[in-house]
DNA sequence: TGAATATAATAAGCAAGCTTACGATTATTC
DNA sequence: GAATAATCGTAAGCTTGCTTATTATATTCA
């Protein structure tokens, strides 16, 4: 039960309306200093302005999306310095990219781990997107890609449909 | 098992590097045809060419390949020309676009209806794509979605791995 | 035949994604 | 404290993906 509890606690689906999400962010932010340190890498400040600014919707952000939200608290920052960021991020799980949009989204639920599959639900409404961890079907998957031979690695699992909130606006 | 070897034969998760590629061509041209014809779309020259060049390999191609693909053979395409003709074939089912790599794919699984959901098998070696049919696992996917109210409704799922006959060879 | 429609060619351009190159700055390490 | 490595800033540029606009060519059909 308390497991069952930590665990829907930990791997919200799909970004509630009404979520404390300023906890959100603070919880996201201090779990990459941790994670960061734990691998003894460099939380510096340009990689956490960036992932403070994926952080501020969970919204998927092109690279230049990023660079407009960081202009507004600092000189505009080339590309380069914003991918360098990414790809740090990206590299300690803690920034996804989805495909689909060439965007990058900050990851959500911070519990699964770095490597393992993640699958995405892309709301076509609001834009939000939700994270669902890949237990659910990455076996199915997996098992229908080896029975033909294949040796899957990674997965791209992107759902675009419309969110429970975004159903009952309708 | 009549109807077994059809599908199988119908349905080859991924291209065996032995197939008949010829008759694998001129199968999937003499589809589009049929296809285009039932739904009285018509089945111009470029947009026979576009599929051609796309079908001469089970690689995706972007649309920039695709344009040199067909510079060989005819005065250099515009982009525009590209575009128009790979909308058209999408919008009838007859190429994929694989998100993850901005790129396109002819469609060599000619029984799957146009709506529904595939999954590509990506050989990260030498580039080919398999698709696997979305009955075996789509039904989970879904319901993993649906599970947190989310209403899904186009699936993007892409394995990247190593397909058999890479494996032997490594 | 002539109007309406669909398709294609031509020309130009934009935006996004990403990279290369190189010098400056900061940490680490010996 | 000098050498090394990691990180960052600056500047420039490339490629790809895709669009807009306009004119021309077929097709369809009344
Ligand atoms: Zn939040
Ligand atoms: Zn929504
Ligand atoms: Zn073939
Ligand atoms: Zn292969």
């Amino acid at each position: 039960m308390l497991e069952y509890r930590r665990m829907t606690l930990a791997k919200p689906a799909f970004p509630a309306p009404d979520h404390d999400h300023g906890r959100c962010t603070a919880d996201a932010l201090a779990h990459a200093e941790e994670v960061c340190e734990q691998r003894a890498q460099k939380f510096t400040p340009i990689r956490r302005q960036v992932l403070a600014a994926l952080l501020s919707s969970h919204r998927p952000l092109g690279a230049y999306e990023v660079i407009d939200e960081l202009a507004k608290s600092m000189p505009r920052p080339a590309p380069i310095t914003v991918y360098r960021a990414l790809d740090f991020l990206m590299a300690n799980g803690l920034v996804h990219r989805i495909e689909s949009r060439n965007a990058y989204l900050a990851c959500a639920a911070h519990d699964h781990d770095a490597t393992s599959a993640v699958a995405f639900l892309i709301c076509e409404r609001c834009g939000l997107v939700g994270e669902i961890p890949s237990a659910s079907f990455a076996k199915d998957l997996n098992a229908a890609a080896r029975s033909s031979g294949f040796a899957p690695k990674l997965s791209v699992v992107e759902i675009t449909g419309v969110c429970a909130h975004c159903q009952k606006a309708a």
